[in-house]
DNA sequence: AATGAATGAGAGTTCATTCAT
DNA sequence: TATGAATGAACTCTCATTCAT
């Protein structure tokens, strides 16, 4: 028992400092050697959990593309009406990007760069498959404009990445107030 | 003259090929080696017109930064009604980011990365200011909602980047009907 | 005993796990935790076994060439006859080096190689010793010439080698005919 | 032309760093830092005239094998006698390999091992061709005895290896007198 | 006796940058 | 101005060996 936490204690120590360190310095500024030095841990011992630091970038990818997934979707369920269900999951999006900055950064960058493999990406695609289903009965219901998904996603969720940077650098920050109003450009971009 | 033509000859030459390399490969997988090559000099040349690898990218940033604005604001005069003159700029950009796709990825790679360095990436967004000028006037006018610039931005300008990227990867095409119909998200977003 | 016995069986699973990767890969391309894998043990234990790496080579050698003395001079008794006895101990070696590849093809690596020890390798020089009396024999009788023992070994021992390695790689293989008449070869070469 | 000279300079130091090096030492117990420091140039200079550690090798055995090649056929003319040829040839072999000691240890090293790609192995044996032909025409002549061009060579150069090995470790020399009768060794083995 | 986890030391290789010409 | 040659520093990754259990 002790054993196995163990395990898993250095394993996520690693992906929690490979987390911060490309947040702050980037894929390719991010030496293994860093890594293993702020998970504390010898550069040789990243090699018992991961193949290499492809593999470790596509995991952590994929582990807080999980989590996201896990935030966007929280209390959703498919009998809500399609403002109410699209309105909660933006709110629990933004507020994931917001409040889980460092999550969401990362996020932001693997979506912005080749740096995760293409197959991985797909794969963490799949996450936003019940906002997809969401839109769709929107389309029919004569509710939301019938566009493409990918034009839909750009206009209410991506701004939120804008959103985040700014943040992120302490260039500009939103309150629940104005969060609200964004909200609203965001579904007067979609609704018919 | 002819020597200072040649000059900017192989200045240019080595922008161009930094242009076309970090797109196709990323900054960090462009090495200045294959940048002298493609360009026709030696490596030893590239240092006589730039300062380091860093100072070539913010140079070439600027550059095509300067070149997007140009188009960005072509046609555009400050008497335009905000509607009018918001149209002719977002579709200016949304041109340009779809048809100029080398350098609206470059500058979609600089702008999502901590490739840039924070000074030059501020200088280069002072090159929106007619846009901001305009937004306020719509503001004052109760004709766009009274939300910060970022917001406007994130919800009109930025999402054309996530479009942009989909046509790079030949997953989503943009025709001229749905970009009229794309525009009108972005309308409908921001304005009162 | 039962104990004894298992200490045996983890100690010559390793010894041919060792002879088995060592043969397809080479020694430097044998790591120990394949090793160790290959012999269902765990790297540490191979160290309550051998030294180090190189002390588990040296006993693989040592081993292998005694089973290799062993079969050289299987039936054969000094009142033999120089040219019986040498006829007996030629082809005894010819066919072990042609049916019992995995260790001729061991053996013949670390004779040429620097892999083992140069005292190990005198040591398993020592098993030869009734060849080299035989010789001896025959030369006083003046049935073989009177040549250095290094040459005798040279022109009819040395020679197998090469032949099983052309065998080993499926380049030219002996049958039972071709093997007398390589005999002969061999006896020409130092009968006088 | 001094520049010409002095890169065929630093080429040709490393080659020479390397073959001291890996006869001494083996190829896996050769870091391309040591040939770096025994060239007197830094590590990554190698990496200008090889593209790795295998070009590197390679490149240096089809060398030496070409420097071997010649001297085995030095003097050596078709018009020849079976035998006239093949003391020739046999003695410009023993010469070389008991003489120009390093070359010769460093081919027999590269012929024993997994060290040389295959495919170079190939190319480095097309240099015996013209005693081929010779042992061919002295077969059809009754000369030398029937057999497979692989236990000729077994039996006359290959024994060469074993006692230039013998010479190298300082167990056994050949002096003249004794090569002469050597060499009759050889011939026995293959005359009819 | 036996182990899985852990590691320090070192491997091959790359690259931004400099220097002699 | 222009260069090809050269390099030091740093990178990712491997492995023989050890240690806590």
């Amino acid at each position: 028992m002790i054993k196995k936490e163990k395990i898993t204690d250095k394993k996520s120590a690693l992906l929690q400092a490979t987390l911060t360190l490309v947040n702050n310095h980037g894929f390719h500024n991010t030496p293994m050697s860093k890594i293993a030095k702020l998970a504390g841990v010898s550069p040789a011992t990243i090699y018992l959990y991961f193949e290499n630091k492809q593999d470790l970038i596509n995991t952590l990818y994929l582990e807080v593309k999980e989590s996201f997934s896990v935030c966007a979707f929280e209390g959703y369920h498919e009998e809500m009406s399609v403002k109410k269900g699209f309105e909660l999951i933006w709110f629990n999006i933004a507020n994931y990007k917001l409040n889980q900055i460092n999550e969401a950064t990362f996020l932001s960058q693997c979506d912005n760069s080749p740096m995760i493999d293409e197959a991985i990406r797909i794969e963490g695609l799949k996450h936003l498959q019940p906002l997809l289903n969401l839109w769709e009965k929107g389309k029919k219901e004569g509710i939301i404009k019938p566009l493409s998904d990918y034009i839909l996603y750009a206009f209410t969720i991506y701004p939120l990445s804008f959103l985040l940077e700014m943040q992120d650098r302490d260039i500009y920050t939103l309150n629940e107030n104005v969060k609200t109003k964004t909200f609203q450009a965001a579904w007067d971009a979609i609704r018919m």
